[in-house]
DNA sequence: CTGAAAGCGCTAACAA
DNA sequence: TTGTTAGCGCTTTCAG
C-alpha cells in the first residue's frame, strides 16, 4: 500500500500539485470550492504530506537534538524533559543522543548535527574542539551545564552562589574543616562547586580539602567513606563532607552510619541536586532548576535558529540550598 | 556560507555526481585514483552529504521514535536509555515524544510517525484506536508495557508472576488482609499487578481489596495513607498495603510512620519498580528490567522494519521480588 | 486564483 | 569503471 503523494491528490481533485500544496499548508488564497475538492481528495486518499519532501524543499529539519551523558540519574532526565516540552511547543521534534560509553561520541554528535537544525550539548559530552568545529560549520548550538565557549550560547545553574551558601551553612553548623568529595575534572559543574566551596569556606578560616572519586555514583561515595574511615588513626574525619552530588553523598552517608559515625553530630554531610532519595535520607543538598535548564536551552536554541537574537546569551539560573537533617545547624550550646 | 553539495564536489573533482555518491558510501567499485580525487575534493569543500537528500532518495528516515508519558520517574528514563543504546548500535537516530500534559497527544504521535521508520509506544500514552490506525497505515510499531493489540509486537515485564510472588510473600509474613493501593485504570501494568495480587493472595484465603488513587505520585500515596488512617475507627488498617509503584509506597510509608504506625509490625508495605529511593526507605519492591525493556523493543522494532520477522512477537521479561525491611517476614513466634 | 516548471540533494538504474 | 538521467515528494517563483 504505497502512500499517496501530492500528485495523486492533485490528479484526484483535478488540480495542480501547487494548489494541493497551498491547501495543505494554507499558504495562499485558494477559492473555497477548489479548496474543498482538494480536501476531499486528500481525505479520500488518506494523504499525509511527506515530511521528507517538505523538509528537503524547505531545507530545514524542524528537529533539534540534545546530547547528554546518560539518563540514569534524575538530573539529565529532567533537563531533557524540560527541553522536550518547550521544543514540542515550538513544533520541533527532538532527537536524543546519549554519549555514555560510546567511544565514537564525537562522530555520533557530528552525525546528529546533520539531522537537525540545531542542538543542545549537556556537560562534558563532547570536546570543545568538536563544539567549535560544528559551530564553525554553521551548526546552531546551545551549551548547558558547561562553561561558555566563544560566541556560543550557554545556560547554567549558579553553582558558585549555592556553593557559597553551602559553605557558610556548614561553617555555621560548626565545621572548621570541610572535605569536598568529588573530582573537579569529571564535569564543569563539579569544578565550580569545588571552587565556590573552597573560596567561601576558606574565607571563614575553615580548612578545605578534597577527596577524589572515580565517578559520581553511590559506590564511589561508599568507597570514599571507607577510605576516610580507614585512615582515621592518622587523619581524623573532617567536620563536614560536602559531596559533588547526591548519589555520592547517599553512598557515603550509608557507609558512615554503618560504621557507627554520628551524622551530623560527628560529621556533617551534604549532597547536590536534590534527587528524590535525598528527601528520604534526610540529606542536605542544593536544588537545581533542572527542567528550567532544559526549557531555557530550548528557547535559546530556537532564538538562535530563527535568528531573532543579537549577541551570545549566557544564562545563569538560580539554585537553592535545601537544609535537612544531615547538617542540622546545632545550637551554640557547648 | 551555503554548504557544498554533491554537485560541487563532482565539478571540483572532475567526475559525475554518481561517482561522488559511490565514493561517499563506497557502494560500488571506483578506480583508486578517481576515488582519491573525489575524497580530496570532498575534504577541501568540507562536503558532508545531506541526510535529507539521502533520506528522500532512499525513502527512509534512519530514525525511530519512542513515545512515553514522562521522564520524571526513573522508570521511563531507563527504558528510553536502553532503547537509545540499541538504536544507536543499529545506526538509527532516536526521536522522543512525551505525552505528559499534552492535550493533542494523538496528533503529536501521528506527526511523529511521519518522521521516522517506526516507533515504540510506552504504556497508555495513546489510544488503541490511534495505534491501530497507524499500524493500518503501515507504521511499524512495537508496544512496551502495554498489552498486545492485534498483530502488533509487544514487550512487557512479567507483572503477573511477581504479583504472585509478592502476594505469597505478604501472606507468609502473616498478612490476612491485603489492600492494593493504585488505580488499575491508570496503566496496563497496574491492572496486571492488581489482578495478579488479587488472584495469588485470594487463593490463600486472604482478604484483598483496593484503594484507588488519583495518580502514581508520592502525594497520592500520602493522601491514601491519610484516608486509611482517618477511617480507622470504622475500618481497621489491613495487614499489608501493596502499592502500585514505589513513589506511591514511599509517600504512604512516610505518612504512616509519621502517624506512629509500626511498619512492618502493624502493617507491611510494598512498592514496585525498585527506584533508588526505595533502597534508602528500606522498601520491599519488585525490580523490573527497565533497560532490557527498551533494548528489547529497539531490537524488535528493527526486526519489523527490516522485515526479518515472521509473526508477531510478544516478549515477556522476568521480574524479581526484592525483599526489604518494610515487609520483613516475621518469625512465627506469637 | 491556478498551473507549469524548476529546483531541494541525493540514489540508482541503465548505458556507454 | 564511469556518466546520464530519472526520479524521491514537496515548495515556490513566475506566468497566465
Amino acid at each position: 500500500m504505497p502512500r499517496s503523494t501530492i500528485r495523486d491528490v492533485a490528479r484526484h481533485a483535478g488540480v495542480s500539485i501547487a494548489t494541493v500544496s497551498r491547501v495543505m499548508r494554507d499558504s495562499a488564497a485558494v477559492r473555497p470550492d477548489t479548496r474543498d475538492r482538494v480536501i476531499d481528495a486528500a481525505r479520500e486518499l488518506e494523504f499525509v504530506p511527506s515530511q521528507l519532501g517538505r523538509q528537503l524543499a524547505e531545507r530545514r529539519y524542524a528537529a533539534n537534538g540534545i546530547v547528554f551523558p546518560d539518563l540514569s540519574g534524575p538530573y539529565y532526565a529532567e533537563v531533557v524533559l524540560g527541553y522536550e516540552n518547550v521544543a514540542a511547543e515550538l513544533r520541533r521534534s527532538v532527537l536524543i543522543l546519549s554519549t555514555q560509553g560510546r567511544p565514537d561520541a564525537d562522530l555520533a554528535v557530528r552525525e546528529m548535527a546533520d539531522r537537525c537544525d540545531g542542538l543542545v550539548v549537556l556537560g562534558r559530552t563532547v570536546s570543545d574542539e568538536v563544539v567549535e568545529q560544528l559551530a564553525a560549520r554553521g551548526t546552531r548550538i546551545v551549551l548547558v551545564a558547561r562553561p561558555p565557549i566563544g560566541e556560543i550560547d550557554s545556560v547554567n545553574a549558579d553553582n558558585r552562589d549555592s556553593a557559597v551558601a553551602l559553605g557558610e551553612h556548614l561553617v555555621a553548623g560548626g565545621a572548621r574543616s570541610i572535605t569536598f568529595v568529588g573530582d573537579p575534572d569529571t564535569s564543569p559543574d563539579v569544578a565550580e562547586r569545588w571552587e565556590g566551596l573552597k573560596r567561601a569556606a576558606g574565607a571563614t578560616g575553615a580548612v578545605v580539602d578534597l577527596v577524589p572519586v572515580d565517578d559520581l555514583g553511590e559506590h564511589a561515595g561508599a568507597a570514599a567513606a571507607s577510605r576516610l574511615l580507614d585512615r582515621q588513626d592518622t587523619t581524623p574525619l573532617p567536620d563536614a563532607l560536602a559531596c559533588a552530588n547526591d548519589e555520592l553523598a547517599l553512598g557515603l552517608l550509608h557507609r558512615l552510619r554503618e560504621a557507627g559515625v554520628d551524622v551530623p553530630g560527628e560529621v556533617q554531610v551534604s549532597g547536590w541536586d536534590d534527587v528524590m532519595a535525598a528527601r528520604y535520607a534526610d540529606l542536605t543538598t542544593v536544588r537545581q532548576p533542572m527542567r528550567e535548564l532544559g526549557a531555557t536551552a530550548a528557547r535559546a536554541l530556537d532564538a538562535v535558529i530563527t535568528g531573532g537574537r543579537v549577541g551570545p546569551v549566557h544564562e545563569l539560573l538560580p539554585t537553592q540550598l535545601v537544609v535537612r537533617g544531615s547538617t542540622a545547624v546545632r545550637p551554640d550550646t557547648p
